[in-house]
DNA sequence: TTTTAAGTTTAGCCCAAGCTAACAAACATA
DNA sequence: TATGTTTGTTAGCTTGGGCTAAACTTAAAA
């Protein structure tokens, strides 16, 4: 296991150092992170996955195929898939059969899913909807919330915590 | 290849088999025609579609390919495509280069969607969210909500409008 | 009544995301 | 260290929903 982080850890940081190499050598970097900056085109889906992946990584350290598998109950196979689509689009870097590394742009989608989630969850509770199926709604409703939304949410439960706090 | 092919069609076909003889064997036909009969798997766009369909039936009496395509920003093939699909589903009943009329069962799915939409439009400007953003959340949101999450959030708008009313 | 314009449908394609079967790598244990 | 088990990946197919181009209907105008 240790064996598995270390080989992740290492393999990410050759893949950084031949990055930069590459891209000190010629000019590209500037197109690079063009191209890398408006490739983002996410799906849901793909925000789904980053989100297991990023509680997985925070509870675990890590992040299996089946673990992913599990708990999106899609089979592993789907989920390679999506790690080599992820790994393409710059969320991750993946190396097969040994491990995910979010990169900043992956963390800050995940981040993002993880928050509204929590929010949601928080109003669903305050509300009266059981635990399991706030949470099963968050899931569903937490891709679709207009910035703005978000904020009028966010201020509804802070002001209504004061109110009557539990 | 072929051998490859070969395996696959055995998998495939002892699989069949076996699930038929299974079935046979015991009651299971009944309930395994049941099943295929009441297919009935609404996605969430036949729900997009009807819920468009039934308000512009509701506006102007009648539905044209244009309209419902122009208010699910779809080109008219895809419209005709799912009308297809809904007449197959017993949602509504199409008469090609006629026109559409919703069945009980499409009302029903229509008038739910309806009711989750206004629900949730109420609610979001309840907490300020502006009537444009209100609209596009809801359609996001409307197909993820379970039944006890709807009574909540009913109860909720309810309660909050009688303790300040506008 | 013929011609034309507008609206609708069919044909045939694409893409995301899923699945199973088969194969490959990594790990654990004898 | 050889080997069996667990885990992960590739190949190839399926399905839903979308699109464009081309064909067809219907309705309106000439």
């Amino acid at each position: 296991m240790y064996l598995r982080m270390f080989k992740v850890i290492t393999g990410e940081w050759e893949r950084l150092w031949s990055t930069m190499a590459r891209a000190a050598d010629r000019l590209d970097a500037i197109r690079e992170a063009h191209s890398l900056q408006s490739q983002s085109k996410n799906t849901d889906r793909m925000e789904d996955y980053l989100e297991v992946i990023y509680e997985l990584i925070k509870k675990k350290g890590y992040a299996t195929t089946v673990d992913i598998s599990k708990h999106l109950s899609v089979s592993s196979p789907s989920v390679t898939k999506m790690l080599q689509k992820l790994d393409e689009s710059g969320h991750l870097n993946y190396e097969k059969y040994r491990g995910i590394v979010l990169t900043e742009k992956g963390s800050e989608v995940a981040e993002g899913m993880h928050d509204k989630h929590n929010l949601l969850v928080e109003f669903l509770r305050m509300i009266g909807v059981k635990e399991e199926i706030a949470n099963r709604d968050a899931e569903g409703i937490e891709h679709h919330l207009h910035p703005e939304t978000l904020k009028k949410l966010t201020d509804f439960v802070r002001t209504a915590k004061k109110v009557r706090p539990r």
